[in-house]
Order: structure tokens, then C-alpha cells, then sequence
DNA sequence: AACTTGACATACGGATCGTATGTCAGTATC
DNA sequence: GATACTGACATACGATCCGTATGTCAAGTT
């Protein structure tokens, strides 16, 4: 018992993010307010800046959270793929449904950018870049995806399916365009594949909705 | 003379415009005082107020310019491909490097998704997926491309290339990992041609700079 | 048991946005 | 051609909101 100091402290970075997770996402970033926020939380904006320095820092801390939550769920989904391949796309996949989620769009992809700049730089090293990278990596020693740069593939298949993902959700209905990007994107992954039209009938796949 | 009054207005219309374009890039949309800009443009809030409603709506009139000058841009270099599948891809490489411009990048791709909401709902259409939704339809009309989705494989495309920019920018020597990218970039929209491998050996293009 | 540390609360200053009101050039009406 | 009116723009004001500087009290130390 001889840290109850850095336990509580523990509990109160703990309410903060979920609280600064709560406003971002309802509010959006710039009009989320800190006084509110903090109150939410039962504190105040003394422990607010004293934690994360500044409204920047909390962010940065909401993101990465929430980061690491995609990439680790992604992960999960890409291991019940049958091939690398298989992995591969549905790992893509599931960022475009994960990115479906509002708190996501708002939070990691709009604001998230926004403020904290282009997040192939930011402090969590954005996870998921680093799950498609390596996913890409595997293939190509496997000599299933052509010879790219991984780190413009794994930027590119990330781009395009969280882009996707912010049409799909800005759309009239959303479950009506989900297949339609999926099967695009299927498709337009192929061109990494050595195998030419290599994921083509793919589509009748049983999507786990987030 | 008739119109003295609609004249000026015109005119101080596009000064707002042009101050609020180089403040937006110059500090971003939060950090962008509207004292400084429209003292800078030699007026005073109450005009910008009177124009554009409020901060945001400066901010949407200086995307929408921003966004025609892109695609007639890229329309123009695409013109001069040789054909139709050649122009997809120099219209996508064009976007590439036109976001490495920190006016685009800043305004276009961070602040403005983040402020407007998503691109494909802004007043101005985004008239860079008009471009690209429109070069596809020709050529799955062609029998070029596969019969996809058009607006998917416009909103994948687009992402994928804007996103790669965004990498490309903020990378430490962008200039070495723009060719990277590109070439990338032919690869993958390769997958949604009918002709396996079509882009691939197209590396050696010269590549007008922005 | 007194001292020190540091996590958090409170108070304050600076800055910004949006609105409400004022003003004057340009235009229409007689 | 003089007067009334419209509206484009300037000015003044109130309301937040952020970040810092200072204060306070519990937790750990000697």
C-alpha cells in the first residue's frame, strides 16, 4: 500500500481521458469544453493541465487510446483470416467498419489530424499503420505482394479504406454503401497481389459488425 | 457605373479570401485571428461578418477556391495523357503532389475536414472527386476498368493519393519518398484494371513539378 | 512528529468570437 | 436635383475559453 498516491492518480488520468473521450466525440475538439469536461470527470482543469500539460495533450492521450484499441481489435479480426492475404484484406476491412463509429471519425480521423498533425508522426505511432505495415511486409517476403515500399502500401490501403469509412458514414444509408466500398476496396487492394484479380468473389464474406 | 456598390463589394470579397488563404495556411484554421485577417486585408470584422456569416463560413469560400483551382489543374494534366487509363493515373499523381503544397495540405486536408465535415457534402461537390468519379465512368464504360462502384473507386482513389501526400509532407526529405509513393500508387490503382499489371512499368515519367 | 513533496483547486489575465448598434456612401423616388 | 432609404461596413460590448500563477492539503519521508 505504499503508492495510494500514484493509484488515485492513476484513477484520474483514467476519468480524464474517458471524459475528454466522451466531449471530443459529442462536441468535437475545438468546442469541447475544459471546464466542462474536467467537471464531468468530478475534477478540475488544475489536474487536467497537470497530467497532460495542455488540451493538445489530452487529445494526443484520447487518441492514442483509441488507437490502440483499433489496431489491437484488428489484429484479432486479421488472425481468423484463413492466408497473410486473407489477413491483409480483412484487417482493411475492419478499419473501414471500426471507422464507422462517430467517436472514431471525429476523434481520430477530422480532428485528430487536425490538430495534432499527419499521424504517421504522432506519439502512439499510430498503431494500425504499424499493423498494416507489417502485414504487408510479411507478404512480400512471402512473395505474394509485388515488391512495393511497405511503408507507401500500408499508407495508401490505410488511406483509402479510412476515407471510405468517412463516406460511408456521410452518407444517406450507410449499410447501403458499406458492400460497395468493401467490394472496392477488395478490388483495389488486388493490385498489390502478384496473382492478378486475386480477391474478386470475395464478397459473400460474414462481416462481424463492430 | 450603375453598380459602384456590388464592384467593391466584389472586390473586398476577394481580398477577404485571399487574407483568410494566407492566414488559414500560414496558422491554422483555430489560430487564425479574424482582427489580424481582416486588418491585413485593410478591412475590419464587420465586413467579414457581413459576407460569410461567421468564421466557418470564410473558411468554406477559401476551401471552395482552393478545391476548383485543384481539379482544373488536374484536369489540364490529364489532358495531355495519352489515354484514358493514363490520365486516371496522371490526375491521381497530380493530387499527390499538388497536397504537397502546405496551403493545400493545411487547409484542404486537415482543418477543412475537421471544420466542414466531410468533403463529399461541402457546397463545392469537392470538385476533385467530380474529376476523378467522371474519368472512372469512362473508362468502366471502356471495358478498361472493372465494372466497380464509381463513386467508390473515386472516394478510394482520391483517399489513397491524398493520403500518401499527407505521409509525403511530413516525411524529412520528401523528395525521396515521392517516387516511392507514386509508384505505389500506379500499383495499386492497377487493381482496378482489367490488364493485370498495366501501370507497372511506368516509373520513368516525367513528372511536371507543381 | 515535523517536514517535504506534489497532485490538484482556485483566481486571474489575455485573447477571441459573435452580436448589437451606429454610420455613411450609394441608390431610388418624386 | 433634393430627400428618403437601403445596406455594406465599422465600432462597442458581452460571453466564453484557454493557460498560468498561486494556494492548499493529503501522502510519503526522515
Amino acid at each position: 500500500m505504499a503508492n495510494k498516491r500514484a493509484e488515485t492518480m492513476e484513477q484520474n488520468r483514467a476519468k480524464l481521458i474517458a471524459a475528454g473521450r466522451k466531449a471530443f466525440a459529442e462536441k468535437g475538439y475545438s468546442a469541447a469544453s475544459m471546464d466542462d469536461l474536467t467537471a464531468d470527470a468530478g475534477l478540475t482543469r488544475g489536474a487536467l493541465y497537470h497530467n497532460f500539460g495542455d488540451k493538445r495533450g489530452l487529445l494526443a492521450a484520447v487518441v492514442d487510446q483509441i488507437d490502440s484499441e483499433m489496431a489491437s481489435r484488428a489484429q484479432e479480426i486479421g488472425a481468423r483470416a484463413g492466408d497473410d492475404w486473407q489477413r491483409l484484406l480483412a484487417e482493411g476491412v475492419a478499419y473501414i467498419e471500426m471507422a464507422l463509429d462517430p467517436e472514431v471519425q471525429r476523434i481520430v480521423l477530422l480532428d485528430g489530424p487536425a490538430v495534432l498533425g499527419d499521424p504517421s508522426q504522432w506519439p502512439s505511432q499510430n498503431s494500425c499503420l504499424q499493423v498494416t505495415k507489417r502485414a504487408v511486409e510479411r507478404l512480400i517476403a512471402q512473395g505474394v505482394v509485388k515488391p512495393v515500399d511497405a511503408e507507401a502500401a500500408a499508407r495508401l490501403l490505410s488511406g483509402a479504406a479510412l476515407n471510405a469509412a468517412l463516406w460511408i458514414a456521410a452518407s444517406d444509408n450507410p449499410l447501403d454503401v458499406l458492400p460497395k466500398a468493401v467490394e472496392a476496396f477488395r478490388i483495389l487492394a488486388s493490385g498489390f497481389s502478384v496473382k492478378a484479380g486475386d480477391a474478386a468473389g470475395q464478397t459473400a464474406d460474414p462481416l462481424p459488425l463492430a
